[in-house]
DNA sequence: CAGTGGTCTAGACCACGGT
DNA sequence: CCGTGGTCTAGACCACTGT
């Protein structure tokens, strides 16, 4: 269930777990000066770079700000922080021990609609290929997704047939990415995709957007929306 | 813009880019093992330790799978992870330069539905006491949360009051906890919500679920409705 | 068993940024 | 200026795990 069922941690993460339960003791009120590493080190009878450890990590909980010189402060607004992991569809269908199908709906190659453009911040009118398709799990909608993809930056894209293949998981194999952005929100589904989905128009679909660049060159936008009931879980 | 105005990294840094850049252009294939560390650390003419430090930032990345003995082995499927930030409303609202507002709506003590004992892991019929409460963003109703909070586990609560503090606001300040789940979902706005957030019903709305626990007693539930085209935004 | 990552140390230098 | 965190080093021991 929700214990803990682990050992008490040793070495950093004992001092990690240590100035985080003094935090929470209101030990160090928020907004207040915790002592510095070569203090706590001499407390902790440690080298200084084992509570750098165990603070970088206390830092990146969001629950102490460490600026230099300024030392390290409680944060007033501790920001909790959860990580997503965004598998390829295929994977988070399978982990959940269903059956993975995939149908590609349409395909086009022509001018984008202003908007993608904008998005992209490619000129209006830029030529990308548009990409409509299904993913299902044990035979039932899943994710409809509608994807542009830019060809000036994905060589040999107009000769791959979607048709098998997704192009998430063609993409994923066959481009490297450096930096994207994810957009989490929530839809209605209009009457095409209450019909890909399988679901009432107007139902509110889980909706994911990404747009990936490589190196300032955008490669594709894409919006996923999860059929009625997705939940997408994750620990604090 | 989407640019990188960012000097080239060094120390680590520059070794963790490298690595990734060497993995996304397949020069070590998915699947494969990486060099161990210290065949690295000679490459890069740096120490060991260097070297663990930006594989375990490759790994926190999900592109390599670590272990011992086996080394390094470019993940199959490499899962893209985001890391969300959950601030405070308060702070969410004034950090778009919005003033924040909070009314609450109603307040509750009493046995609670089964389903939320249930999820809590509570016995049926566990008094806890219950609010509904609305955050607005520049007077306008922004999110509706629904929340359930077990007294048992927290001293003090029911003295509270609830009309001018947000009960997250409280709980976060005066409450520790050590473990919690978050769930992301959308569901369509029903009449008393939709009337809250004055917007149609049946308008789809962004949801979150926050469950907290101190030490495996639960502290509490909570359902947050954002109203409709609320956006949550965060970097691959 | 033996190879590999995980962690720790004692010391050092540097970059940043309050004062 | 000078205190603080950020990083690096060379070396060491240990924990885990594939063979």
């Amino acid at each position: 269930m929700h214990s803990d069922t682990g050992k008490p941690p040793t070495g950093w993460q004992a001092i990690r777990d240590d100035v985080v339960a003094r935090i929470r003791a209101r030990d160090w009120p928020p907004g207040g000066a915790i002592p510095h590493e070569a203090a706590l080190a001499q407390d902790y009878g440690c080298a200084r770079s084992t509570v750098n450890r165990a603070l970088r990590d206390v830092a990146a909980m969001g629950l102490i700000d460490r600026r230099r010189k300024a030392g390290s402060r409680v944060a007033l607004a501790p920001a909790r922080r959860a990580t997503l992991d965004i598998p390829l569809i295929e994977a988070e269908v399978t982990a959940r021990g269903q059956s993975y199908g995939y149908a590609l709906l349409s395909r086009d190659h022509g001018p984008a609609p202003l908007a993608v453009c904008a998005r992209l911040g490619l000129p209006q009118g830029a030529p990308l290929l548009h990409l409509t398709a299904l993913h299902l799990a044990d035979g039932q909608p899943h994710m409809a997704e509608d994807r542009w993809i830019n060809p000036e930056a994905v060589p040999g894209l107009l000769d791959v047939d979607f048709t098998t293949v997704s192009a998430n998981a063609w993409l994923v194999r066959n481009m490297p990415y450096s930096e994207g952005e994810l957009i989490l929100t929530a839809t209605q589904a209009d009457a095409p995709r209450a019909e890909a989905l399988d679901c009432a128009e107007g139902a509110a679909l889980f909706t994911m957007e990404r747009v990936t660049w490589i190196d300032d060159r955008p490669i594709t936008l894409v919006r996923q929306f999860y059929a009625p009931g997705h939940r997408v879980v994750t620990q604090l």
